[in-house]
DNA sequence: GGTAGATTTGAGACTGATTCCCAGTCGACT
DNA sequence: AGTCGACTGGGAATCAGTCTCAAATCTACC
């Protein structure tokens, strides 16, 4: 079985994934899968939203698009940089930033090899307060 | 209204509310209400569901308990231990090792007070293939 | 020990996100 | 242009989590 090729769905360019794509790219931020379904809807495109669930899904497989759960426990998309990294979220305004950590990777790097562990991924999240919305918290 | 004493809220201590703390005292990762409710339910602790939502949100606003969403999108808790570690867990047999990570805390918190954040918790899971099964995938 | 008032509980209906089903449609390739 | 399999979409199904409200339980107080 010398299937070394194991092209990961080749995923075919259609007018909905193509849609979809596009509002993703319109997009400054974390989005549900229901607003990129309204959105597509109040373009008029039309794009089942089982179509939206399953293409999201597929992009996020495929690393094109970052996945993350609000509070509310919905996923969100937003497209992504091709580079492994991490986010910082604020916990009161959802305000997102992108952050790369070096530091981090040869961290998880080192710690596995200590245990012998190999082929390691790791997840990392920041939640915190925004400047802006610490200063809120503090007057009010 | 000099109500200075912004105590949240007491919780009285129910036979319910202690057989929740209980079974997470006894946990050792995260869990999430369905599961706890199952465990309780096992340990012969009738309790109602709704009952545990309700007391892990209560304790997880009071911060006795942290909550995250795993992959699946579930709420899941973890009683909060002083020390604060996290897992390096094998993606194949299951195995966790508890790792703490003095080098993530102090990244994350430069991380965060880069960008003007404070109060900042982090999530980090380190998920890899351990020497064990590595082998005999290898193998196999 | 007993009573009143406030809090907590639990069963189940309800909500809202996400997945499943499956026949019809579309794109890649010849 | 024709074939075949991947893709689509509407709606039902699933499932975590929330809400409702009467009954049970607890605390404070006498």
């Amino acid at each position: 079985m010398p299937d070394t090729d194991a092209r990961p769905t080749a995923l075919r360019p259609t007018r909905q994934r193509r849609a979809i794509t596009d509002a993703l790219a319109s997009a400054a931020d974390f989005q549900s899968a229901q607003e990129i379904h309204d959105s597509l809807r109040r373009t008029g495109d039309k794009v089942g939203l089982a179509t939206v669930y399953r293409t999201l899904q597929a992009m996020a497989e495929s690393g094109d698009v970052d996945v993350r759960h609000n509070p509310a426990g919905e996923a969100t998309y937003r497209r992504c940089s091709d580079s492994h990294h991490h986010h910082l979220v604020c916990r009161s305004c959802g305000r997102t930033v992108e952050i790369t950590g070096s530091a981090v990777e040869r961290w998880a790097h080192s710690v596995a090899d200590e245990h012998g562990f190999t082929e390691v991924s790791h997840t990392v999240e920041l939640v915190g307060l925004c400047a802006e919305c610490a200063r809120q918290e503090g007057s009010g």
